[in-house]
DNA sequence: ATTAATTAAATTGTGTACAATTTAATCGTG
DNA sequence: CACGATTAAATTGTACACAATTTAATTAAT
């Protein structure tokens, strides 16, 4: 299941890179923007949280969006340790030629909507019990002195 | 849904790190890993056909495998421009410590195994048509002149 | 009010991914 | 046999991911 899940990733990150190419995007920085249209004025790990991304790689993806003018990035006058991401005019603009790229690759998909709706809350559930998971691994919920282990 | 799955495969990825650790491999070693326990002496493009995995991201995977000794990569005499990936000793002994890894996966997903096996075909099939999506899109099954559209 | 702890980004270093190009070997055709 | 086309790896350059660390700003506790 972890290969599939894994190839089926990559392949559909190959498949957005023609179509976000005409908007000279990546497929991490596709989905920025598309955080962005949701809401403006968000900060760095507002956007991590949205996306399960740490500072680590959303500070060098945002200042390339930054480079070509689709977004802005500013310091937070009230709490000068965060950083503000706004929309440019530009990146605003972006939404419209942007709205074509669901309908072909939901077509790719060879699925109907309902579907895709359903593998998508597959896929949200498995993600949410991987966390708890890990969240357990890196915090355990019981001292390591236990002697109770897993059924 | 694109998004569910992008998301879902980085936490898996995650998941496997710790687990990992303790055999020092990433999780794109451990499928070349699993495919060499599968069959010994394969070229790196019978590698990259099972994995979907380039040599430019083989070659370098490959080479950290060889240097902490666990495959080893040697021209193929009958045919000179292709390497054969062998398994050492040290590669066919981590085949039994790697054996607990499965469980503890499936056990993280909260999914009983016939909707880990469910799920698995899905995201298969989903594979398959996005890279027939690809495929028609990278070389069109018709030459250029042609009248034809799709319909 | 200081200082210690916490928090938010940025930085550093390692390891993928992949397009595009290069290098070298083999194959196919005349 | 020759030589252009093809094939297999490797290389180059760009862009993620993320752990671990660092830097700077804010909060908390005395």
């Amino acid at each position: 299941m972890c290969f599939a899940l894994y190839s089926a990733s990559l392949t559909m990150t190959k498949l957005y890179k023609p179509l976000l190419q005409k908007l000279g995007l990546t497929y991490p920085q596709y989905l920025v923007m598309l955080v962005m249209w949701e809401q403006d004025a968000r900060s760095v790990s507002e956007l991590g949280e949205r996306l399960f991304l740490d500072s680590g790689t959303l500070t060098p993806l945002l200042k390339r969006l930054e480079a070509v003018e689709l977004i802005a990035r500013v310091r937070d006058t009230a709490d000068e340790r965060r950083v503000i991401v706004r929309l440019t005019p530009a990146g605003r603009k972006l939404q419209k030629q942007a709205q074509v790229i669901p309908k072909q690759v939901s077509c790719a998909t060879e699925c109907s909507l309902p579907e895709l709706a359903a593998l998508t809350r597959q896929l949200a559930d498995l993600r949410a019990a991987l966390f708890r998971s890990i969240g357990n691994a890196g915090k355990p919920a019981v001292p390591i002195s236990s002697n109770f282990t897993n059924p």
